[in-house]
DNA sequence: CATGAATGAGCATTCATTCAT
DNA sequence: GATGAATGAATGCTCATTCAT
């Protein structure tokens, strides 16, 4: 095998998010996912502990990689406000490479009684810890306004971009109706973070 | 019987909102719900047609409060900027008044696929459509920023609410350890929701 | 009242026959019963032990009233060939009367479990005894083949007969098709019967 | 393992019929069969698509058996007659050898209402088709009566048998107390099917 | 590692019957 | 007698997981 060669391990992660999306955490068998990803009924168990950590594994791998994205920010020289511009297109951008995965991390992953354990939150919530951080971070460069909560700044950031993305997961026919998804992503970067985020100086200078 | 009086259907609702937030829809047996209100087993199916369907009915009669609320609010004599401020204030003090049934709401309620069938989103999506309509007229009379497109500042603003209550309902302890609820209510209501939706002019003022 | 206006409990097993036969006992529940027979849901347990019972009480009244028939019959004047030819006659005219009754009668009635206990057996077997009964009078007489036994005789005649209309009753369509029900009940009255009835010695005559 | 062991379904099929004659259809549970079985629950549901399923499946494979008992019968050099008094012979002795089977072929397949959906049916009545062609073909060689119709014969002949066999079924002491099996089947073989089969002729001769 | 037959715990729902009015 | 809201016992089936081969 070459070394690009996928793995069964993520061969099966990616039958499972196919199937994931399509059907439903709950509405799909594990036979399903066997069959989606062209393995043995029973080999499921040979890489996952349970059809739960399989979903599970989806999430933290996603999770992750979206935790890894913003610590190579932030080894970058760039301003934090503008690190925080593309960790909104980043999210976007994700979406839009796999809609599929997005839709699963969105609306099946909150069904798994375990995401809401102590140590899976933990990992969600150092998405939060990060942004806060970079936002704190200009702040004290005198930046961006000191007047928010950088915490409460990462919660209404990211659920700003996350619901945004929702109603294109919830209702697929949005963007061809009614708005492009780069333009909803604009609409976000232009107007609302730098607004929210620039020091109040900024509007009397 | 006094009109005040709850009955049978409401004791049902809230005895289930209990236990759906304690243990979870899913974990949650439909004996523990008929205990919990005190009726007896087969009285829930007098009421509700499913399980299921005290959950979605959950759903659809807080959501439609909400968007009754909104509807009071449109017709008062207040601004724009004001009444999406107040929206947001309720939204708040909905979690406040009964985060038991706002816990079901986020957590629980995403997890029914029914939620996601046309009858169920169109109701969800009423809001946005609502609170985008307020967006709108302000940008026709000149009190709000033109360049915001109103569906996606909907999504934005109720995201960054419903996110930052969402960590409150995941993190009980959130607000004893670091951030009092009130303030982070304050925090969008202060600074993210004008510095977001007024005009551009008044920056260069 | 007058005196030949339906009491309640008619009512009720008349609407009873209508709704088994059209929906089968187990498939139809007692609100469906109620509704046809235009009485309140728990009148029926005025009149009745249980759903159980009104199936059990239109057996026993119709195999009663075939058994009064059979005693009616025997007290006539009438040979014994006669007299079982008229049974026949009258087990056919009942179907072509109310097909209704009799599709309960065959399909309905031994679904219930009570039908095998020995009182139900007890009565139901009287038909046998008493067609076997006739046959020896024959035989005694020397009317009847002497060499058949009378109660295999009556299985016999019961069988032949009643596979017959069975046939009519889960088929519809087959008189319609095929043969007319009059042209049947001809065929067991000309045919079988006589021939296997008549004494040995009438062949050689 | 060797050939003549028999596979899972036929156990599951056999102890089926063993607790469906004991403690009839709806009064087992699936967990009798299972443990009469000696299988575990859910392997039930690999072999069968429901319990339903199992009771159709033991009237399909003994009803086709007949069939093809009456086809082989069809392909001997033996004639119209002999070959109908072999059938009813067949009959008696299938409930000779598994009277339990008999009983549930009786007793229980008719409560199942897809007993009498078309396909079902259609099966059903292909044996009275069958046996009215045997008579047909009598009456084409002037071996058998013309004036009787074949499928009304098919009808008479079977229930004869069927209902005198039933009474043995519903009471199983009657053997004991009246009449042995055999000479019942005698009865039918030698005094019913000649006198009603044979031609008119005959009686003048 | 791969396979897939075997396992059995777990639960929403129905509906005949009751009984207070 | 009439009503119909309230009751709660009773059970077939699914499907994630195991484990012998």
């Amino acid at each position: 095998m070459s070394s690009t060669e996928p793995g069964k391990r993520e061969i099966i992660m990616n039958a499972s998010i196919k199937v994931f999306a399509a059907k439903g955490y709950h509405s799909c068998r594990t036979l399903d996912i066997s069959k989606e990803a062209g393995v043995a009924y029973g080999s499921l168990y040979q890489y996952f502990k349970s059809k739960d950590d399989i979903l599970l594994s989806i999430y933290r791998d996603n999770w992750n990689f979206l935790l890894q994205r913003m610590d190579k920010l932030n080894n970058l020289d760039v301003s934090p406000a503008s690190r925080i511009i593309q960790i909104v297109d980043f999210i976007f951008a994700n979406y839009d490479h796999n809609p599929d995965l997005i839709k699963v991390m969105i609306t099946e992953v909150p069904k798994l009684s375990q995401f809401y354990d102590q140590e899976n939150q933990e990992l969600y919530y150092r998405f939060f810890t990060g942004l806060a951080g970079i936002i704190a971070e200009g702040q004290k460069k005198d930046l961006l306004n000191k007047e928010i909560s950088p915490i409460i700044a990462a919660f209404v950031i990211y659920g700003a971009a996350d619901n945004t993305i929702r109603q294109y997961v919830f209702n697929p026919d949005f963007e061809r109706l009614h708005f492009p998804l780069e333009a909803a992503k604009n609409q976000i970067i232009k107007f609302f973070i730098p607004s929210y985020l620039e020091p109040i100086k900024k509007k009397n200078a």
